[in-house]
RNA sequence: GCCUCGAUAGCUCAGCCUGGUAGAGCGAACGCCUCGUAAGCGUUAGGCCGCGGGAUCGAAUCCCGCUCGAGGCUCCA
């Protein structure tokens, strides 16, 4: 069953004539219902009067969240293209209007062509459209998620002076990605019909691609994307190792059953992967949150060991996200996240080390090849804590120094008080969040994760939930989009060298160069940098060509001159000219712009010719 | 999930409208060339025309369903 449920200030119709033979004999009078909801239903294909029920109890319940207590049924059947024969569609509508739950209910004559006149209600939940069915025990969706279209959110701009703006109001001529970012208005140079531009790098780069044999949005990765895989999931790592973060591992799949499990699901707003095995009942986790409580549940802690760090990178964490909504390498149904918990003692304490995660946010965004320009930042609270905590709130936007989203709710919906994100604005208007973090008054009770503290009483400690980089797939995702901005402006697109797959590649002029080659790439990739050879007979045009084309930084042409001089031949992609420098000074110009990122060794054969072609 | 569009060689695509032997470039294999900063030359191999059904004497081509993808909508930690 399909319906369409429309909040109404008024609605008329007038049966015109018969549709069909068996339509209900009636006085085809005009009608008129005013403050009215009306539900345009399809009876479908296997219906029953259990679906019949059940679309009451929807109805009736989100009847009264809105304060309407008439119901007008409106047989439609357009909006299903596996109607049931009108027999058994007419009954079930008088099934329907048979279990009033205490409304006023009316009905359209079924079987009529009729005219009809509206107005819907311009509120929030005016609108809405249930899909009912009866084989209808489905997979259960989480409570949060359900919740999520209902709550009712304020909008503002806060600008770097602590200033709240109204949405409405507030002058984006200035920050026109934090317009597209609050969707106030569509973006100007949406390019119609045109996918993704990191779609088609991700592949040309040999990143990585869809797998067709498995779920969408599960993609599968090239030696390349490996490497950059691990590299960034490398520096995260460090990062929050740095900042005092201890790595765990968790499992990957838990038992929905599980007490603490059940009501934690309900609170987050994803759709899981649902997994039975030997009568259980088992999901695949969509955050490390699971696993990091289960285990901090088992330590015994005194308040003297808060904060206390948390830290896994989920390869994976799976949410099985709506079909049309997976592209690429933005959005995923299975994903890579780096994700650490802090258990705090208290507010204060919660709000100190809040402040440090902040930092160490952005610190990982930068180190990664982003800055302020290339993100927007939302922050989101409830209003409690706002007036309780407008300084803290104020000082994260003072550092960003650039206007930000606010997000206000009237009352706490999910598990946290307050959260932020930064959102970068991709080549089509797509707003997507990479780091976050979040105050969590709730889950240290609901997995009974307990401090002793200085009074020798047991506390649930404040839970913080932060992702400096976001995902890591998303994170090249977001690389990508750039470098295909860059070209789209007539520049080079580049990775960072330190996550260029080959950093240096070799060019002998003529194979008897080839050995001279191989030896000079063993002296430079002793000093850990990608140096890999082209090793096939080509042309030198022809080799230069494909270097290019594989985004190689430095390109080293190898013939009679170099044999005989101290110095290389190096074509720079950045500036496209050739240098003449000597090994060391090669060296030591890579060391100094990878300074500070992880180093990984070469993740395919050096020699170009023992390559097999990924062309996708 | 909904709407629209698409799927032909390893890759990028033409052929489809108007049904009758499957096409190109790149890549691959082999050979020639031995080359100085973005494509040297030749030969050969390579196709369940996404999958399943239908109408037709006959389908890559027309019709229906499915799968996967793209764009839009909805959604989005």
């Amino acid at each position: 069953m399909r319906i369409l449920q429309l909040h109404c200030d008024y609605i008329e119709f007038t049966p015109i004539k018969k549709e069909i033979k068996s339509a209900e004999e009636i006085d085809p009078q005009s009608k008129r219902f005013e403050e009215v909801v009306v539900a345009f239903i399809a009876v479908e294909d296997g219906d029953n009067p259990d679906v019949a029920a059940k679309a009451m109890t929807e109805i009736s319940d989100s009847m009264k969240k809105i304060g309407c207590n008439k119901l007008l049924l409106y047989p439609y059947a357009h909006l299903s293209s596996k109607l049931a024969s009108p027999s058994i569609a007419m009954s079930i509508l008088k099934q329907m209007e048979g279990k009033a739950n205490g409304l006023e209910i009316f009905r359209a004559p079924f079987g009529w062509t009729k005219s009809y006149k509206m107005q819907v209600k311009g509120h929030p939940l005016a609108e809405n459209s249930k899909t009912i069915t009866a084989n209808g025990d489905k997979e259960s969706t989480s409570d949060a998620l359900k919740a999520e279209s209902k709550i009712q959110s304020f909008w503002h701009i806060m600008t770097p002076d602590g200033k709240m703006h109204d949405v409405s109001k507030f002058d984006f001529s200035k920050h026109q990605n934090l317009e597209v970012l609050a969707k106030y208005e569509a973006a100007k140079k949406r390019s119609v019909d045109e996918p993704s531009p990191h779609v088609k790098l991700m592949k040309k780069l040999a990143i990585a691609d869809y797998e067709p044999a498995s779920d969408a949005g599960n993609m599968r990765f090239f030696p390349n994307g490996r490497l950059i895989k691990s590299l960034i999931e490398q520096y995260v790592t460090d990062r929050v190792t740095d900042y005092g973060g201890m790595e765990v591992e968790t499992p990957i799949m838990y038992d929905s059953h599980h007490p603490s499990m059940e009501s934690y699901f309900h609170r987050f707003p994803a759709r899981q992967y649902n997994v039975h095995s030997e009568g259980k009942q088992l999901f695949l986790r969509f955050a490390a949150c699971f696993g990091q409580f289960l285990m901090a549940k088992d330590f015994q802690m005194s308040y003297k060991n808060l904060p206390l760090k948390l830290y896994e990178l989920t390869r994976y964490s799976f949410r099985r996200e709506q079909s049309g909504e997976l592209v690429g390498l933005r959005r995923l149904r299975a994903f890579t996240m780096p994700d650490c918990h802090a258990l705090c003692k208290d507010m204060p304490q919660a709000k100190e080390e809040f402040r440090k995660r902040f930092d160490l946010s952005r610190e990982v965004i930068n180190g990664l090849g982003l800055d302020e320009s290339d993100f927007e930042m939302a922050i989101r609270f409830t209003e409690d804590f706002y007036n309780e905590n407008k300084q803290l709130i104020e000082e994260l936007v003072r550092k960003i120094g650039k206007p930000v989203l606010v997000e206000m709710w009237k009352e706490r919906f999910f598990y946290f008080v307050l959260k932020w994100e930064f959102n970068y604005i991709d080549n089509l208007g797509k707003a997507s969040a990479l780091s976050t973090d979040q105050i969590d008054v709730e889950n240290g009770k609901r997995y009974n994760i307990e401090f002793i503290d200085e009074n020798n009483k047991p506390q649930n400690p404040i839970i913080l939930h932060n992702s400096p980089s976001g995902a890591v797939e998303r994170v090249i995702y977001v690389l990508l989009e750039k470098a295909a901005m860059d070209q789209r402006e007539g520049r080079k697109p580049m990775l960072p060298l330190w996550l260029s797959p080959t950093q240096v590649r070799v060019i002998p002029v003529k194979p008897e160069f080839l050995e001279y080659c191989e030896k000079l790439a063993d002296k430079i990739s002793e000093n850990y940098v990608r140096i890999d050879v082209d090793d096939r007979n080509e042309s030198i045009g022809k080799s230069i060509r494909d270097a290019e084309i594989e985004w190689i930084r430095y390109i080293i042409v190898i013939g009679e001159k170099e044999v005989n001089a101290k110095t290389l031949s190096i074509r720079d992609r950045k500036t496209g000219n050739v240098r003449n420098l000597t090994v060391d000074e090669l060296v030591k110009e890579i060391k100094e712009e990878i300074k500070g990122k992880p180093f990984m060794r070469l993740n395919m054969n050096r020699g170009v010719s023992k390559r097999p072609q990924i062309m996708v």
